[in-house]
RNA sequence: CGGGGUGUGGUAUAACGGUAUUACGCACGCUUCGGGUGCGUGUAAUCCGGGUUCAAUUCCCGGCACCCCGACCA
């Protein structure tokens, strides 16, 4: 990517009213761009982010044996009004479709997979298996806030499983668990995520969250300090402020980011929608249901929040946009100009994935204050110094450790870090 | 949905019942050339509708939008 024409445009002043420390970065770094209240564009930089992002969870969710399917945003009325939801939700959008017709922009998934399943489950031999997709949601929500971390159009990935029996849906159900910790690992927020136990479960006493600590959340937590699990305020009552994997009674409160929700749903939606499978013995069963939700946006931004400095983002290597952000200086000088643009080329013919910053005009500080605000993993300096000196500078956004390195060596060294 | 606040160039702001300020940005020129360099010139704005008034960006009413607190959040 040459950053000469890239659809990117930063700013130093930014929207006085935005707040949350990840849209402000993501405005003004041009990662984003805010349409309306909860609802943005992503900008090249930020899209490549989110590409990311989507393709670890897509792996992970094919490593539990989902199969990716891809579901409509636009809903016939009659499902939702056959789970009482046409009436009850509140943040659903219901758009009029001509004179008589009214139709359901999906907030979730449910209504829409249930029936689908019905189509192919006929026998516990059917049975399990679990389809996801990675798609728009669409809630009006009262007060959209924070940026991006609760919009009111975002991408999510909902997988849904589908079960004969109770220890079925609980073996699952732990993996998906273990799936999940592998997505924030992954996505660099192993550290600050716990697994949170949450109101509701038709079957199960409890939801269970994927809770991030971080100041912009919305949730308070009570983590154990022992076994790292936590408890999301809205059931400390029933938990009695104790650990309830071990009991532990001094729990930590902690502001947290949701940025997974793992529930058991049960029978409660193949109830509504006659959703059964006949057993060995012939019975007539209702199949037993999961479902697991990752909001994109939300996880992209949470990132953010844990991630950067007063200078800007400093992103994790397996999600930033590019590995490398490579800054021509002194791009008038014609040795200098041809070395910086050698340099992006083998870059790119290493498959190292670069930001060439080849912008002329420019004074050096101006592009290090972007490349801080950026936030790329690794910058690479190019400059008529660098030249003479038969060294470029290398330096990591993470640490500022700086490496000095000949121009042969570079690659090498980029491999080496990740 | 309840409460509060704010709407001025692209962004951030000042002021005021009477010619709309400044900075950033953008365009051009010079300058500088390893941490948002300096200077000059130019460009560009009072959310919408109604009311009060000789005169409204300013005051009043309504709408809309945005932000904050709360409620809600499969």
């Amino acid at each position: 990517m040459r950053q000469s024409t890239l659809f990117v445009k930063t700013s130093k002043n930014l929207p006085k009213d935005e707040i949350s420390e990840s849209a402000r970065l993501l405005l003004r770094a041009g990662f984003a761009d805010k349409l309306m209240a909860g609802v943005y564009t992503l900008l090249p930089l930020g899209f490549k982010v989110f590409k990311k992002i989507e393709q670890i969870i897509r792996e992970e969710m094919e490593s539990i044996g989902g199969q990716e399917i891809f579901m409509p945003a636009l809903q016939p009325k009659e499902n939702w009004e056959k789970t009482g939801r046409w009436q009850s939700l509140d943040i659903l959008f219901r758009l009029s479709a001509g004179e008589s017709r009214e139709i359901a922009l999906g907030p979730t998934h449910e209504e829409i997979v249930t029936p689908l399943a019905g189509r192919f489950i006929k026998s516990y031999r059917d049975l399990p298996f679990a389809v996801f997709h990675i798609q728009n949601k669409f809630r009006n929500e009262k007060r959209a806030k924070s940026g991006l971390l609760r919009g009111r159009e975002f991408v999510m990935k909902d997988l849904y499983s589908f079960h004969a029996d109770q220890a079925d849906l609980d073996g699952y159900y732990e993996k998906a668990k273990l799936s999940y910790r592998r997505i924030f690992s992954r996505c660099g927020l192993g550290d600050c995520t716990y697994l949170t136990y949450a109101s509701g479960g038709s079957f199960s006493k409890y939801s269970h969250e994927f809770q991030t600590v971080s100041p912009a959340g919305e949730d308070l937590i009570y983590l154990c300090p022992k076994c790292s699990v936590a408890v999301n305020k809205e059931i400390i009552a029933d938990v009695k402020h104790s650990c309830p994997q071990c009991g532990q009674k001094d729990l930590i409160e902690e502001k947290a980011i949701e940025v997974g929700n793992i529930f058991q749903l049960g029978s409660k939606f193949s109830t509504a929608f006659g959703l059964k499978f006949s057993n060995e013995q012939g019975e007539n069963r209702p199949v037993l249901m999961g479902c697991y939700g990752i909001g994109l946006q939300r996880l992209l931004a949470t990132v953010i929040e844990t991630h950067h400095d007063q200078k800007g983002m400093i992103w994790p290597a397996a999600i930033a946009p590019a590995a490398v952000h490579l800054l021509a200086l002194n791009l008038e000088n014609e040795d200098a100009k041809k070395s910086a643009e050698k340099l992006y080329r083998d870059l790119r013919t290493a498959r190292i994935e670069v930001l060439f910053d080849d912008r002329i005009g420019l004074s050096a500080g101006e592009k290090f204050a972007e490349a801080d605000l950026f936030g790329l993993p690794c910058r690479v300096v190019a400059s008529a110094r660098t030249l003479a000196a038969g060294k470029l500078e290398v330096k990591k956004r993470s640490d500022n450790k700086t490496d000095f390195l000949a121009p042969a060596d570079l690659i090498a060294f980029l491999r080496g870090q990740n």
